[in-house]
DNA sequence: TCCGACGTTGGAGCG
DNA sequence: CCGCTCCAACGTCGG
């Protein structure tokens, strides 16, 4: 049997389902690459996150490589280049990960087809979760909750059906064959295209550094036992060697699969019982893995989720559309430091606290802005290393109070709270140098400095750094008022938006339950 | 059907 | 510096 297992996520030997799939009964193996135009060529995904991910192939080919074996990076259309290879290499059986993203449930199918009409055995298995979404979804009655606590509960019974283990890495792998052992190998990040010189490597790819990591993290037993994620702090300097107020920043191993979610978890719960008295979710480190795996679940099982219109789950809010406020937002340019700062790091870096994502997504929606959250998604889907589609529209329609959480009267202030973690400003001083010099008091509202502190500080607002585009004080008043009024349209039962009519929320307290209940599961009554 | 408790991470003002 | 209350008042769950 010859076997060809396409990787997409999950870029690791370690508990790896789909590749235990491919070896099991192979006489020769082809591990695959796609670069996929659809990412690669569209600007979906930004360079920081591009170089991630060829440093996580080059990790993988060197691991595989380890064993005899090697990446085999094919560049094209999957839906041109692996029937291409199928038949080349006279493949047998294609293996891969399941995976819910919008874009590949289609490709996948479309794939999956192909190979059928090929003779082509079709091998699937879950490894990008923890749990198997459908399962988890099986447990919530057919449709996702948008509670999390419900959602634990859906998860605790899944696990104790199926324990969260996860599986080592294969010691051996079945060979190459000869012909496929001449294709290209991968390319760099400038032959794709992109720029090297915009390339900042703070957090490098690949499995080895993943679990290198992880187990740095894990050393620190009380830090692991105790992690509250909102005690973290949004402005560390240095979030991954900061030892007192960092997160893990894990998070793009776990996106590309450099990490399993299912060992992170399993390694976590080996400390927390030599510390009974750990931390529990949400806040705890397993929280945060049920964070993702709760997202996940809600996206795969929800229509549209990407998008305002036609998500069952979304309130429908009347944002609105200026080219030049998502403009300022998004160059870093609205004149408030904390804010400007944040989306500073988020270019250079890709990467920013959880906190400060939430500080700029309620800055850009319900806070001041007014801009829909689509289009915030977008550029966090851009520039974030671990930009994952469930997560990251997830978050967004959470910080937009679209769903999940509902207080829009509870408002970040682009200048009370980043002071509350760093009231000298050093992190706006590092992210935003023309601000260097600004005194403590002004650095988070400069233009209030009188003219003379901003000539001795060597930075005139509105000349050295921008005036603000929007007075907070008065923006996120008319804003919640806005807000209340999108909401009461919901509750009575009508869309706000561009006249669209819907009864959606007229009466039943879950619209899901009464759109897209599975074919193959009948309604609980 | 109603009501209270709760919701990972708000802000301002007070003691 | 911390913890408390109020601000005005969201949706969801469960008794």
């Amino acid at each position: 049997m010859s076997t060809l297992l396409w990787l997409r996520k999950s870029l690791r030997l370690h508990d790896n389902p789909a590749l235990c799939a491919a070896i099991e009964g192979s006489t020769h193996l082809f591990p695959v690459f796609c670069l996929d135009p659809w990412f690669v060529q569209s600007g979906r995904v930004g360079t920081n996150r591009m170089n991630f991910l060829l440093e996580s192939l080059h990790d993988l080919d060197a691991s595989l490589r380890a064993l005899n074996s090697r990446l085999i990076v094919l560049q094209g259309d999957p839906r041109d280049e692996l029937p291409r290879v199928w038949r080349e290499w006279k493949v047998e059986r294609l293996a891969f990960e399941i995976d819910t993203e919008e874009y590949a449930k289609a490709r996948d199918d479309e794939i999956s087809r192909l190979a059928q009409s090929m003779g082509v055995q079709v091998v699937t298995r879950w490894g990008h979760t923890m749990c198997d979404l459908d399962q988890l979804l099986k447990h919530a009655g057919g449709t996702p909750t948008t509670n999390y606590n419900s959602f634990l509960s859906h998860f605790e019974m899944e696990s104790r059906l199926q324990p969260v283990k996860p599986i080592d890495a294969p010691r051996r792998l079945p060979p190459l064959g000869a012909i496929a052992a001449a294709e290209a190998t991968l390319p760099s990040i400038d032959q794709l295209g992109y720029a090297r010189s915009h390339r900042s490597v703070i957090l490098p790819g690949g499995e080895t550094e993943a679990l290198r990591r992880l187990e740095e993290h894990l050393k620190r037993e009380e830090w692991v036992a105790t992690f509250e994620k909102p005690q973290t702090s949004p402005t560390g300097m240095n979030p991954f060697g900061d030892r007192t107020r960092s997160t893990t920043a894990l998070s793009p191993y776990l996106k590309f699969g450099c990490l399993s979610s299912r060992l992170m978890y399993d390694e976590i719960k080996k400390v927390y019982t030599r510390h009974p008295k750990h931390s529990k979710p949400p806040t705890s480190l397993h929280g945060q893995l049920l964070w993702r795996e709760f997202y996940y679940t809600c996206a795969h099982g929800t229509p549209h989720f990407s998008q305002m219109r036609g998500n069952p789950i979304c309130r429908q809010i009347p944002w609105g559309a200026d080219e030049e406020l998502l403009a300022a937002w998004r160059e870093a340019r609205t004149g408030y430091p904390w804010i400007d700062a944040a989306m500073t790091q988020l270019r250079e870096e890709g990467w920013i606290h959880h906190l400060a994502r939430h500080a700029v997504a309620c800055f850009l929606t319900r806070g001041d802005l007014w801009q829909s959250w689509e289009e915030g998604a977008k550029v966090f889907d851009e520039l974030l290393l671990d930009a994952d589609p469930a997560i990251n529209y997830g978050n967004w329609m959470w910080l937009s109070c679209s769903c999940f959480f509902y207080q829009y009267f509870r408002c970040y202030s682009p200048v009370a709270f980043p002071r509350k973690y760093d009231k000298e400003g050093e992190y706006v001083r590092h992210w935003l140098p023309c601000l260097k010099n600004m005194p403590a008091k002004y650095i988070y509202e400069p233009w209030k400095a009188p003219i003379a502190v901003q000539k001795s500080a060597s930075c005139i607002v509105g000349v050295d750094y921008p005036k603000p585009i929007v007075q907070h004080e008065v923006v996120s008043k008319e804003n919640m008022a806005k807000m209340a009024m999108a909401y009461e349209a919901y509750k009575n039962g009508k869309s706000s938006v561009g006249g669209l009519s819907t009864t959606m929320g007229a009466k039943g307290k879950n619209p899901l339950k009464q759109t897209i209940l599975p074919s193959s599961k009948k309604p609980r009554q």
